[in-house]
This record gives C-alpha cells, structure tokens and sequence, in this order.
RNA sequence: GAAGGCGUAGCUCAGUCGGUAGAGCAACGGACUUUUAAUCCGUAGGUCCUGGGUUCAAGUCCCAGCGCCUUCACCA
C-alpha cells in the first residue's frame, strides 16, 4: 500500500516471476498490441451454444479472476466493456506458454488469440491460442470475493477501486457522457464555450472563502476563483452573446458529502434573455442529460437481455434511493414568498414573525439584514420539502447582489434556484446590467457578513466593463458534480469525481508523534 | 471548527473479565484437463495507527496525537 521502495514478500513473489518472464526472452511490459476487440463486442460474436466453435478473436485486458486448476485453467479477464473468460489447456499450447502462463498473477495485463466458444456450463469463452503478457503487476489485488471495503484506502487508491468494484468506472464513465450531453444541448442552442482565467486578483462572482496563492514574478498575491460569472459578462459586454464555461472552481469550505474544495460549474449567460429564458435552457439541458442516462442505461441492459428495446412511456425517470424523481419537463415554478407562507406560516416582510420563527430555529436574527434571516429561516423550513424537480423563482432582492431587480417591484430580484430532492442545483437570474446600481450594491456590505466572505467585493475591472454596456441578459450556474449524484443515484459528492480532496498521508513520522513542542 | 464512531496479516474481519495474536481469501510448495468465492494436503505471513502512562501483565484500561467515516457549523 505504501509508496516505499522496500517490496513486501508480495512484491517479491512477484519479482521472481517477473524475472522468469525476462528469462523466456519476453518483456514482461508488454508492447503495442493492435486489433484487440472490446470484450463486450467478443461476447456478441460468441457462438449460442456449447459444441459449436466461434470466430478467432483477440482481447485484451486486465486478470481479475483465477481458480487454479492444474493443466487447464480458467482465466476471467476484464476491459473497461466487461469481462470475459479465457482457458487455457495445457495439451493446446507450447512449454514456453505454459511457462508464461505459470508466471502470471491476478493483476497482471495479457492479450490473447483464440476461437470464442462456450464452455458445457454455457459461458462465453476464449480458448487460448497465443497468450501476451502486456503488463507484469507488482501489487496484490484485494480479497476476491468482499473487494476492498475500507473507504479511505479506495480513495486513495482509486484505481485499484476502478478495477475492483462494480459500478464504479461506469459511474465515472457516466458522468463524462453527462458532461458530453451538456456541451451539446449549449452548442445546439448556440452558445459558445470559452475559457476565463482561474487565478483572479480578486475572487468575486459569488459569496465563498477563496483559496489563496501567489505569483512569484509579479510578487502579488491572487486567488483561485469562486466563480466564472464576472469574466463571462464581461465576454458579453464584448459581444460573445450566448457563452458558457464548464469548468472547475475552488472554494476554501468545509468538506462533507455535498461538498468538495474544488467542483465543476456551468456557467451560461444568453444576451438579450432574462430568467425566465434561463429557466427554459435549464429544463433543456438537464432533461437532455437524463435522456442520455435513460440510454447508457438501456444499452447497459440491453446487452444483458440480448436487443430487448428499452420500455419507454416517454416519462424521464431516474432512480433515487428507494424512490425514483420524475424530470419530465415542464417543471413547477414556485414563488419564493409563497413556498415561505406555506412552509413557516407567515409572509416574509412580517418581520416580527420572521424572527420569531428564526428565533424557534435557533437562527441568529438581531443586527442581520431581515432579507439574510428571511433565507436562512427558508433554508431551515423549505428546503426538505422541495422534493423537485421545482424552479423557485422571485428571490429577496438583498440577498441577490448581481440579480436585476423585478419590474415594478424592487423587493424581489428575478432569481431563480432550481431544487431537487432538496439540493439547490441550479441558480440563476436576470443580469444587472446597471453599472451605477450594481457599483451601489457592491458598496453596500451585506449585513452580518466578514468581508472575505462578502458577494459584494468590488471587481473595478467589471463596473468599468458595465458602463461599456452589457445588454439585457439571463445567467444560469449548474453544479455539475450535483448533477452527475441526482442523475446516477449517488449520495456522496466523492463518488463522483475521480479522486476527491483527502488530507496527505503521512510519511515518516520520525519518532516523536504527538511530543513536538511549538516554538 | 465541534461532537460521536472506527483504525488488528496484502484484503475482508473475529479477538470474552487485562493473562501465549486468530479465521477466510490472497501468497508460497504439492495434487488436479470444464472452473464459477473450485477442491484437497502442507508452509509462511503481525510496528494490533503513533507516542506516552497505569499494571506482575495492555490489541483490550487511561492521556495525547494522526487518519478516515457520520452528524453539525460554513458553503454549492
């Protein structure tokens, strides 16, 4: 497990027989091996019966399972299509194969030329012909039939994770086809995908704790940013109407299972759009995503139980847990006042009420803007309760900093979130585009607020750019790691992206543990 | 950042009241030409997370530290 150079007696077996495999004249690390097929698409051509001899074929993948039987073995081999048994008899292939064979451990990479037929229990086989080793493994897979169980050594090692467990390459695998299907549904509308720096002299564009660093050459201190939207508007200013980044931002935050120091944003901004334009994107893009889940997961199937088409009742439903979410658009739109009545009992501008009910959560009320106890007290009482997919739209004008004010009613900004199963998965809004309004706002602090975490921090680069002009628009922020848990049943944020944040391990604790003194 | 739980062989896990460190799989040697967690015989494998303490004796009890998990706080 360590990364020490000392082999443990596992690596030494496997040293030796490396060695011998130097001995026959082969690299024991293999060489380009073309014209392999998937081992799914080898399992196709597979014959139907027992008796009957299929097609030469030749895979290639990585030795998972091994039941060592004398002069004929059973091999299971694995690529990232699926598995496959090989065997090999001993009466079939030359000393020198044999050998070879002899030196192989589970881990270890091959390739192999043999006919496709079935064994008399009817499993798909390959009858080996001509073994490759392609790759010598030196560590010890885990315990065959529980795997590796121990979170942290799975997260560490998340390869041995990939191999080892079911489901987990394909989740991973799911979420680039998720990001893919994103790209599509903006490019088919039009939009343009940009990249804008990640190191920002000042991390604005949401309200979050910044990770810090440094330029040695300029000697100044920059920041990883929290946010794509201010360079975004600013390409908008400049006339790229329909643009969007997807891209990874950092936020200096607690971890916990919706929560990684860095995730993947979407960002989308539409010229000449509002919120409303937002929300309809929004539906697009996020139900053209489950209908690509709905087909990996019919073709999944579908490979399973040979060609049977996929039920369709034209309903987008995902599982989730035990139950399942519908996506099927159109989604509700709720107002956020109303969802406050119904939830709390009282209207949000009933300010004694408000703090009642934020008293009776234990939600600190005195000395806070009413707006920011209005959110937290909808935070506490609303959000379970938006099971979704729901659009809430009309958000407190206070707690929205960079949202246009609604028409004719200045209390409320033309925001929405959209919440499923009571996470906040999108969040969007009608741009301010009024430079002196929004210089305003970013003067005036938000109430109980320290000010690293405030949204209001002056970006002077992007009040210039708004008394360029920016036309009306619609912006709209996804979660993407968000996404990719509500659209394969997954509850915690790690399992979705290849190797989340850990603190390091610890190397060499030379002697003294817990006794170092301070200075 | 706070509270609780966990940490024993490569892996998955037992370990009673404080009294010689255990099993299965994997590994190594042997038998085996249709296995499906193959089977059978044999061998080897330990910084019980780290460092202190109590005790005749500590995997076990106490203190401190490290890591992970869960819940909470911050946040998306």
């Amino acid at each position: 497990m360590s990364a020490s150079s000392a082999p443990d007696r596992f690596e030494t077996a496997r040293l030796e027989k490396l060695n011998k495999i130097v001995d026959l004249g082969v690299d024991p690390y293999g060489q380009r091996f073309d014209d392999h097929l998937p081992i799914a698409e080898a399992r196709r051509r597979a014959p139907g019966e027992p008796g009957i001899i299929g097609d030469e074929v030749r895979v290639a993948g990585r030795i998972l399972r091994w039941p060592k039987t004398g002069k004929l073995q059973f091999v299971h081999i694995q690529d990232a299509t699926g598995r496959i048994q090989l065997m090999m008899s001993k009466a079939d292939l030359s000393d020198e194969q044999w050998t070879l064979i002899s030196a192989l451990d589970l881990g270890d990479v091959v390739g192999v030329d043999g006919k496709l037929r079935r064994t008399n229990t009817g499993e798909i086989t390959v009858f080996v012909e001509r073994l490759t080793i392609l790759c010598k493994s030196l560590a010890q897979p885990p315990e065959k039939f529980h795997g590796a169980k121990d979170i942290e050594l799975l997260l560490r090692h998340r390869e041995v994770d990939l191999i080892y467990n079911e489901g987990v390459l394909e989740r991973l695998l799911l979420r680039s086809r998720i990001v893919d299907s994103v790209r599509q549904t903006l490019r088919s509308k039009a939009f343009v995908e940009v990249e804008t720096p990640v190191l920002h002299a000042i991390a604005g564009g949401a309200a979050a704790r910044p990770f810090h660093t440094h330029h040695n050459a300029l000697d100044i201190p920059l920041f990883l940013r929290i946010a794509l939207e201010l360079h975004l508007k600013r390409l908008m200013v400049g006339g790229v109407e329909r643009v969007y980044e997807l891209g990874r931002v950092f936020r200096n935050e607690g971890i916990d299972a919706t929560h990684n120091p860095e995730f993947t944003m979407l960002e989308a901004y539409q010229a000449y759009g509002n919120y409303e334009s937002m929300m309809d994107l929004t539906e697009a893009v996020i139900s053209d995503a489950v209908r690509t889940v709905l087909t990996a997961r019919a073709m999944a199937a579908g490979d399973a139980v040979a060609d049977a088409p996929p039920a369709d009742d034209g309903r987008l439903t995902l599982p989730w847990g035990e139950g399942t979410i519908d996506f099927t658009p159109p989604w509700p739109r709720r107002k956020y006042a109303d969802l406050f009545q119904e939830h709390v009992g009282c209207d949000i501008s009933d300010a004694a009420a408000v703090q009642t009910a934020a008293a009776s959560h234990g939600i600190e009320w005195a000395n806070v803007h009413p707006d920011v106890v209005v959110s937290e007290v909808f935070e506490a009482c609303c959000e379970q309760h938006l099971t979704g997919p729901v659009f809430v739209i009309d958000y407190p004008a206070a707690i929205c900093p960079l949202t246009k004010r609604k028409t004719g009613d200045p209390r409320f900004a033309e925001r929405f979130e959209l919440y499923v199963e009571g996470m906040e998965l999108a969040n969007a809004y009608t741009e301010l585009n009024d430079p002196r309004l929004q210089e305003e706002l970013f003067r005036t602090q938000l109430a109980g607020l320290p000010d690293e975490e405030s949204m209001a921090k002056m970006d002077h680069d992007f009040i210039s750019a708004l008394k360029v002009g920016m036309p009306p628009a619609g912006g709209l922020g996804i979660g993407i790691d968000r996404l990719v848990m509500l659209l394969t049943n997954t509850r915690t944020i790690r399992d979705v992206i290849f190797f989340p944040l850990l603190r390091p391990e610890r190397v060499a604790p030379r002697g003294g543990g817990g006794a170092a003194e301070s200075p």
